[in-house]
DNA sequence: TTCAATCAAATGTCATGACAAACTGTCATA
DNA sequence: TATGACAGTTTGTCATGACATTTGATTGAA
């Protein structure tokens, strides 16, 4: 049973309960917290943090869903074991996006505005015949290639320029121009190398590739950013933390 | 702005904001509420239904979690698209498991305890050397090869026979031991196939195989399973929907 | 006409109070 | 000794009430 001592300002635009499950998270994968802790009951923390029952409640919640605590009604809330951790779920299949063009360098192959096959408009809910943007690049880590990616995006969502995307990436670009990028639908697959595949990736023909084909939404559903991506298998894999 | 009949039982178990839920999850997934529908707000809709706020809340905040509907702050909810309906989450990470052994066929090629290598006990939380149940399966879906599976379980979770796997699958054997399996780390990657692949799943050495390794979790976070699994890249792949 | 201020509507946050249900351990009884 | 009843602890569910914040539309003035 162990009690920790955290700072609540009641002045800060950031949620209580939002603080509260912030500083547990914080303090838990610091380790300050360590797994098999049984934590105080809800209502005395409630107490020792001046919050409501409800209040606390919720940090908790947030707590369960991202795989940190697990409670049992009539025994109390313990602190989970380590190879659980959600978060990491973001990083590894969103990473592509999420890291800037600097260090893992990203060298755009093809930028164009192209007219849309049919699959694509349609994974890109677009009519048939739309304009889209068009581009190729290659993803290099540490100097050696990683992946070929391959994307798709309707011109009304932001401006691309071939120094843009060198400079900032593709999703600083898009969330400059105002877009969420809260979901997506991913599919994992495998395949071959192709020749074109193999001298980008520097593999032979015929080697592993991870394939991975993403339809990008914003918070409201609407289909931002379509892509098709390779990568060299022995580099790279996903990694996914499921619940529920 | 469309209103909702639905019933709700106050003496039943189940609790009101799950009813609630429920009965949208369906109305959206069954089209009475199509894409784009605004509801009404939720103050109306707890008066309708006779419920307190709070728990017309929960029940839209599951929906949220679910991906069916948003919300933002002075404008109200809506119905969102189908291309997000989360739910598939599991359907096609787990399925290995949650099929029974029957129609999409599964024999059990190997099924024997041995000392588990270092890797397999690490991933299984178990000191080095555990005996541990070791089992081979090959999945066929309309009698052709789709994935050859191979496990490692603790020998505490269950008992296991070729009988009980081949009639019931080992989802429904440990489900009865009394195992939740609410929670997976996966990894998905890709590779060529070998000579006993190849000739397990009827292709040629060197085809493309969807490799997947995953460590089941119960609620309480204890690894209950190792799995490494390898699947015909052309007759299979892994649809993930990511939020947040 | 255009822009800014204001207002209404909806969700977000927080508090207090109450009872229900599940689990654990103890104690009494057979 | 073993089993069942009971009480205590803790989380789960639900209700009522209040204020804050964001958004969109309306209104008014320049």
């Amino acid at each position: 049973m162990v009690e920790l001592e955290i700072a609540i300002d009641r002045s800060s635009p950031i949620p209580l309960y939002h603080q509260v499950a912030s500083a547990f998270d914080k303090a838990i994968r610091d380790g300050v917290l360590p797994p098999e802790t049984k934590l105080e009951n809800e209502i005395s923390l409630a107490k020792r943090y001046n919050l409501s029952r409800p209040t606390m409640r919720q940090a908790m919640d947030q707590l369960v869903r991202d795989g940190l605590v697990v409670r049992r009604r009539g025994v109390g809330t313990q602190v989970i074991g380590p190879p659980v951790r959600r978060n990491l779920r973001l990083s590894s299949l969103y990473n592509d996006l999420q890291d800037e063009g600097a260090d893992p360098e990203t060298q755009v192959l093809t930028l164009e505005t192209i007219t849309a096959e049919e699959s694509i408009s349609e994974q890109l809910g677009l009519p048939k015949g739309a304009e889209v943007y068009h581009l190729k690049r290659l993803r290099l880590v540490d100097n050696r290639p990683l992946a070929l990616m391959e994307n798709w995006l309707p011109l009304t969502v932001a401006t691309l320029t071939r120094e843009g995307l060198e400079s900032d990436g593709l999703y600083n670009i898009l969330r400059r121009a105002g877009v969420d990028f809260r979901m997506a639908q991913q599919k994992v697959g495998a395949d071959i190398a192709n020749h074109e595949q193999a001298s980008r990736l520097k593999v032979d023909v015929g080697s592993a590739l991870v394939v991975m084909e993403r339809t990008g939404l914003d918070s409201s559903g609407t289909p931002v950013e379509f892509g098709h991506h390779v990568y060299r298998a022995d580099r790279y894999s996903f990694d996914i933390m499921l619940m529920n």
